[in-house]
DNA sequence: TCAGACGTTCACATCAATGTGATGGCAACT
DNA sequence: AGTTGCCATCACATTGATGTGAACGTCTGA
């Protein structure tokens, strides 16, 4: 698949496509003439790619943990993403991907309590909150 | 409390402190010297704001929720807080913050997988991977 | 009163993720 | 051959969140 399908299919740009390649995020092969090449199986690692994204995750990061989310299974665990370094970096990024679920998950609830005292149109003033509801400490 | 204190307490930035402002996040009185004035109540402020940031929000759509999550009671519903375009907008934020919830969740529990197997010292090849399970389709 | 710490604004720099345009090669079709 | 469309690289612009420094006012303690 040339750059073009895989950027109709996906809805990413042909420059970002580029851009993923040169952050070690995408590897296609090279045609006789120089376009690139990408296998079927890119369409999904793009949406993935795309998805960490969209979280806030930084391309440095998505390049640590792609190996562990879309590699065949033959070549999941080559020794260069086994080292101690890689294990624990990857802990580390676990952990703060859970921090951001955390907090996300706190002030979702936060905004839907809102909502709910809005559209109830009760307002939830002093009197009618309980006392352990705090505003969703983010951090 | 001076801005200088705040960064302090909080491990921000006076540039930045100044930058949320610029932005509606904050909202400092002035003292007589022009110096920024902050409540104590900003030091929480500032925390909900770290951490929205953090797990990549804007601060425009910050901006937007922020009064779901800190005002004092009796003001939390305000009529300009709650005309339908608000609502609405509050809405579609809180689907997409569920988004990233679940993309989160997704990837994080397929690297947890991958370092479930790679510290057991088995490869989770195509053998002993259960048929419903991809390696997380992220968006 | 002077120094030094802290505050102010303004402006320019950086970094990551993107947008956009210039310039040119390759491919397919008329 | 010429046109059209897709591809390539290169480069500069932009946006959001930051860093950094200049130039200047304010407070405070020796």
């Amino acid at each position: 698949m040339k750059i073009g399908e895989l950027s109709r299919r996906t809805g990413v740009p042909a420059r970002m496509l580029r851009y993923y390649e040169e952050q070690g995020l995408l590897s296609p092969e090279r045609a006789d003439n120089g376009y690139r090449a990408y296998p079927e199986s890119t369409v999904d690692r793009v949406r993935q790619i795309r998805g960490l994204l969209d979280c806030g995750l930084t391309t440095e990061i998505i390049r640590a943990i792609l190996p562990c989310l879309d590699q065949p299974e033959h070549i999941y665990l080559l020794p260069e993403n086994l080292n101690p370094r890689t294990l624990e970096l990857l802990h580390h990024e676990v952990a703060r991907i859970q921090q951001r679920i955390d907090c996300l998950t706190r002030n979702r609830d936060a905004v839907l309590e809102y909502l709910a005292a809005a559209q109830s149109g009760v307002a939830p003033c002093a009197g009618n909150r309980r006392s352990g509801e705090r505003p969703a400490p983010s951090s």
